[in-house]
DNA sequence: GTGATCTGAGAAAAGCTTTTACCAATCCTT
DNA sequence: AAGGATTGGTAAAAGCTTTTCTCAGATCAC
């Protein structure tokens, strides 16, 4: 049998470092905090003798008294991990440095679950919550509004007077049409997702600014069927066929380029296909790879809890939402100039 | 400015419960713990009141005493979370209702970051730790071994005298194979992965033992170009071809299903096609969509979560490796009888 | 040489909860 | 009715740090 020998008995106090230092326990507690008045002959040996023994402060006594436990909770009800995992690891990254751990708590769209997740942080008193969704204009079915921590929204809906990190779906979708008009094409059709998402609505109108109206464009859902679909519909369609489609997102752009496969059309020769998330593993495995653009989740985290953090300590933040550019990500799918970086 | 009002000062301490109820500190705590003695109606007053007045514990102060902190690590070096976020909402799931949450540190194979976050879930007094990873046979790139506090390991190699959890490959492979066997085909070959991964091999022996050798293991990367390229090299062979394909993973499924169709062979009718790990966002999507094999990655969370909590709390747990069994998915790609559940 | 300032360090409180020890009043037993 | 058990409750300690206050001795000014 398995048994945790010792359990937490062995963990070496700051009474120790003080009796093997032969100082008071405030002493060694201002030595290695860098506090207080002492001689440095004084400061350096404490401070050696903790690093030697391997002394590491108890965060929950801390925590206790300065009211800082130095950690996050992360709220996320997207259970895919489509978005939550790169915000995630933004967010871990930034706060890294700082000595700030995250706690992760899925909840699946449920209003009790995720009560029970926000209690339990707020017992163990994090220092501030970052609530993640999966579309910009939903929010997570518990009311995070009046809770005496700070809370940072990202990629969803946030409270009236909150901050809130999104990607800026318009300019995104700028950059993918632009880049189609640069490399010569004019029949330019969209693919997406359904039309109730806001995200879906702003691409669609940064879509008909630049490319000027010659297509419909064609909602629907965030598949690759529905991209297979689309197309099918787009080529039995009488009249020119489109030499470029921007999609709502890499699944359906995939299936597009299936479709036109099917078809003989040839991507890119005949037809680009732009996507939009940059879901490595979709866009890399199409072939050709996906050039499509990318919503910087991992430096939205960053952000976000830089924020959080800046928020926890005190330190104003102007309210609002922070949209954050998209990148383009040239791959092969489009033609165009070789891949960059 | 935004600006966090009121900090936690207004946090409700038993000191308010107490003078709330007129009783003492400690009759409070006690008739709210359900612990020592008191009357029945001093007890439901104090529960009340505290309810009342929204009281909640300090889960800092509470730990500090009883050295349980309610908190895990869960370490993984899966950046993608193709692993470790289905083991995560396992793990989450099963502790949730013992009140216990769990941090998520991504750790990119790099042994500094590794040790920061052990260092710092170990200040934070987390009462075990969850170590996951992206293959059996590999290590994370820090040592567990002497912690101090409980450690499971999870898809991951473990250490001597650990606990370690992992899917049974070999029943795994021996389910998918004898379902091709058991639908009437007869020259199956297996495309899968490198032959360094230790369950690659395991696979490979059940394959063998089930099918009877008739086809040689085409080893290659869990890519779809791989499943892609493995079909063009066994259709250019002369000769019979094979009537089903056992992929090692989902992905190689799905680049072999597209091989098959852009040469005319139809899946299943012609040839029927298996995969392994039951990733939805692929598995499904796939045109038949695929019958995999689910490596149950949840319930083995599920399980590392309560041993780890067994553990945390004292009660002896028999070190080793416990293999989960795998369960067939039963989709389209293999023809046979009609999808089950 | 005396009062004022500075230096190095220790004592104690605070932060919040749980637990142990203890006490006064009531009840039971014989 | 007296001694012992039971009941209902309180005081205090413990858990680990950090911070404020205090203090003795040394240094300095004049």
């Amino acid at each position: 049998m398995l048994n945790i020998s010792g359990g937490k008995r062995g963990r070496i106090t700051i009474h120790e470092v003080a009796a093997a230092a032969a100082v008071s326990i405030s002493t060694a507690s201002k030595a290695l905090n860098d506090t207080g008045r002492m001689g440095s002959e004084t400061r350096e040996r404490v401070k050696r003798i903790a690093a030697a023994i391997g002394y590491r402060p108890n965060a929950l006594a801390r925590g206790l008294l300065s009211k800082r436990s130095f950690t996050i909770g992360l709220l996320t009800n997207d259970t895919y991990g489509r978005f939550t995992l790169p915000v995630m690891a933004g967010i871990s990254d930034a706060l890294v440095d700082h000595g700030v751990s995250v706690f992760l708590c899925a909840i699946e769209d449920d209003p009790a679950l995720a009560q029970i997740h926000v209690d339990a942080m707020l017992d163990k008193q994090v220092d501030g919550i970052i609530a993640t969704g999966k579309r910009l204009d939903r929010r997570l079915p518990v009311d995070l509004s009046n809770l005496h921590v700070p809370v940072v929204y990202a990629f969803t809906e946030g409270t009236q007077n909150s901050v809130t990190f999104r990607s800026d779906d318009e300019q995104g979708a700028r950059l993918a049409v632009e880049w189609l008009v640069k490399i010569g094409r004019r029949r330019i059709a969209h693919i997406t997702g359904p039309e109730d998402f806001f995200s879906v609505r702003e691409r669609a109108g940064a879509y008909h600014e630049v490319a000027g109206h010659r297509e419909p464009v064609l909602y629907g859902v965030w598949s690759e069927s529905w991209g297979h679909e689309a197309v099918d519909q787009l080529w039995r369609r009488p009249g020119e066929k489109p030499d470029a489609l921007f999609c709502g997102n890499d699944q359906i752009a995939r299936g597009a380029v299936d479709a036109l496969r099917e078809r003989g059309v040839k991507v890119p020769q005949d037809v680009s296909v732009i996507g939009f998330d940059n879901w490595e593993i979709v866009a890399a495995q199409t072939r050709p790879p996906l050039t499509t653009v990318d919503m910087e989740l991992k430096e939205l985290g960053r952000q976000a809890g830089l924020t959080v953090l800046a928020l926890a300590e005190g330190r104003p933040v102007e309210p609002g939402v922070r949209k954050l550019p998209c990148r383009l990500i040239v791959r092969q799918s489009c033609g165009g100039e070789a891949p960059q970086g």
